[in-house]
DNA sequence: AAAACCGTGTAACTTTTGTTACTGAATAAA
DNA sequence: TTTATTCAGTAACAAAAGTTACACGGTTTT
């Protein structure tokens, strides 16, 4: 959908970085357009080339890395509403084919920009590459940060954290989500995760319901 | 040390990328030192502020994540000739701390550039953005590999790869290290790691003697 | 040479995680 | 309302990884 107003406010508002400079503001509205998609939906296939770079206005995207041949996954981090996906303009630039697999979390407000445009434009504009290089940093040290959770640390208190993630980022108490879900975002099995919820309910981190795990205050 | 020529060498050789621009390597040559660093020193403290940024010429570094409060630790990544450090790059962009810990392996001599400096090199010449970009990439997908073998491998896995990898940048069939020191690496016991060598060894992958590992051809 | 130290081997046991197999409750569909 | 279907619980077992404890062969130091 072309809408250069809305493109033009959501830049303002999500983007301001990029909006102190009136040029590239006015070039990214000039070539990209917005785009809702609902939860659920693959924006970045593993394997794929890149086509677009995506601008997430609202909602929440999850990045996962994929195990070859088997079905397996793990999350690596979230694509919060202000962020790009590093990974698709990374590897837009060298040419390459992707590494991970984004998807839709909830539904998402989304601005995109055509894969040789944001080429252009990072050629053009430092202030552009300034962005995405920061970003890039951001979503390195939450790499590092799985990495020493994966290695220090055992699955119960990886399991809390990634119950308190999801439930900050949807600024919600209430996870509508299935044991399975958090089994495939985990790299693990559905009976271990059930077994472990169990204890984090005893324990009394949260309370467990048919689809819906709270999370309660106990720190 | 201060030697000019030698420093020039070492950009022509090891960083063509930034020799292409002859400004760039002048600037470069004129505020930077060489010196060379004992395998065993610690050239990145975690926690530590940025003072200069390093372009190691030869020789290898680590670099590892340290867990707060016990002394754990893991490998991340390698920083190899050819390649500088770059989250010390981004740390002191950013003005923070080091997440990470590096450790010269192998004795190594590095071009030295003061942290100030750096930055005023990094706002004048795009092409050192670009370099580092690119290895900030490189390390990126090195990460996601660490986070792949962690999540979806056997510690044998694991340690299979760590030995290769070990002998492949030191050149070397025979690594002189101690069962303690590989459990430090990947962040776990000395037990452990002795008992996956021997199995190992058993398979016919290496061969086992004090204070010393060689490495077969079997695939 | 005796003592101390380091690196390794390994048994026995515990904890953690994964797997198999089956049950029943909750919800949606026919 | 009956019938599927999805989701959760859990026991029992297996495998992987961590821990404790100790033995032993080399070095190196005294």
């Amino acid at each position: 959908m072309k809408n250069n107003r809305l493109i033009s406010e959501a830049i303002d508002s999500y983007f301001p970085r990029l909006a102190t400079m009136p040029a590239l503001k006015a070039d990214l509205v000039k070539i990209s357009q917005i785009h809702r998609f609902e939860a659920g939906t693959v924006i970045l296939r593993q394997g794929a080339y890149i086509k677009v770079i995506p601008l997430l206005i609202s909602g929440l995207a999850k990045v996962f890395k994929e195990e070859p041949e088997e079905g397996n996954e793990v999350l690596l981090y979230y694509i919060k509403p202000g962020e790009s996906c590093v990974m698709s303009v990374t590897t837009l630039i060298r040419n390459q084919t992707s590494q991970v697999k984004a998807v839709i979390e909830e539904d998402s407000e989304v601005v995109i920009i055509p894969a040789e445009q944001a080429l252009a434009i990072a050629k053009k504009y430092p202030k552009w590459n300034e962005f995405i290089y920061d970003l890039f940093n951001l979503k390195f040290e939450e790499l590092l940060h799985v990495i020493e959770i994966l290695t220090f640390s055992k699955k119960d208190k990886r399991l809390l954290e990634y119950l308190r993630t999801e439930a900050k980022l949807k600024e919600r108490k209430v996870l509508n989500t299935t044991h399975q879900q958090i089994a495939y975002d985990l790299g693990s099995s559905r009976e271990v995760i059930s077994r472990l919820l169990k204890k984090l309910e005893q324990e009394g981190y949260i309370h467990l319901r048919q689809g819906a795990i709270e999370i309660t205050d106990k720190i």
